[in-house]
DNA sequence: AATAAACGCCGATGATTATTCGGTAAACGG
DNA sequence: CCGTTTACCGAATAATCATCGGCGTTTATT
């Protein structure tokens, strides 16, 4: 099992502070979560350090920077032994344009998010999947118009809060 | 249209440095894109202030911290006229399971990252979705087995750099 | 119950960093 | 050609980081 690393209460103000603003300086954070600066640090570096906290990641508004075309594609696979799912992921894992695939359960095997400079791009990506090597049955890729809702961080309280009734 | 802000060589170092690592310190940063530090700050605020740089959060390995369930959902909705997509985004940006909301070319209309405690919170969100007044047609909910290749960042190099034939 | 070990915290310290402030040089525009 | 803008640098000060010893509480052990 996962969870090693015991959360209380302290670590989670922390996590939910971090994850508003993670250049947050160490003495503000110790002073949002009522630590003095020493005993705050010595928790972030172990939660790092347990991986509870993966990285510190910029987040950006792409639009400003640059154009693209952003899909989600759904991914079918011709057969479903382990040695296909391996196949299929050591390939998608060496191109930069699959930004996130997740195996998902029910009639499609994968889904993942694909950003191509335009259509030309991805139609280039398109021939990559329909090589025979790579074992795809099918694939059908769905445009991303719009970002109605962006992701801000998880609900840690919701997710955490009602643990059980005493 | 948006970009407004110039994005040169520098500006591309700052963001692809920030992006493997939002807390690194402004002296690092600015060694590594061949700046003084002054200049370096100077630039980073100017990104921000001009919303390149949205903000920076801390990535967490969540089934370290609590245990949940993840669904990529598919919504289609009754009607489709702009009051229908403003009375349904309204309704799901308020459900802090929703952590993204997709709007979709093709034959669904959004597809939504949601996040659960477990089979129950989201059957309870289920229901939500059900109700009459938020004007969906159908929804299916694909539960996310397993992140295979996990975000970490937009391949900038790959987006930007072949930018026209001189 | 007493002792020992471990834990988490605090506050003080020197080292490091952030941030501001002129000042300079190149690019731009009339 | 000259004024303006822009981007940069380097130095100085204010703030922060990060380490250390020490303290009190908890936990485990005998």
């Amino acid at each position: 099992m996962t969870r090693r690393h015991h959360v209380d209460e302290t670590d989670l103000r922390i996590l939910k502070r971090l994850q508003l603003d993670a250049r947050l300086s160490n003495v503000r954070l110790a002073e949002d979560v009522h630590l003095s600066p020493s005993a705050c640090l010595e928790r972030v570096k172990t939660l790092e350090k347990d991986g509870l906290i993966r990285r510190y990641l910029a987040d950006f508004d792409l639009p400003k920077i640059c154009s693209f075309v952003m899909l989600m594609v759904e991914v079918i696979l011709e057969n479903h032994r382990e040695a296909d799912f391996d196949r299929f992921l050591a390939a998608i894992r060496k191109r930069e344009e699959v930004l996130e695939c997740l195996k998902i359960g029910g009639r499609i095997d994968y889904l993942m998010r694909v950003i191509c400079r335009d259509i030309d791009h991805y139609n280039e990506l398109s021939d990559f999947m329909s090589r025979g090597d790579l074992g795809v049955e099918k694939f059908h890729g769905h445009v991303v118009l719009a970002t109605d809702k962006a992701f801000e961080g998880y609900p840690l309280d919701l997710l955490i809060e009602p643990r059980g009734q005493p």
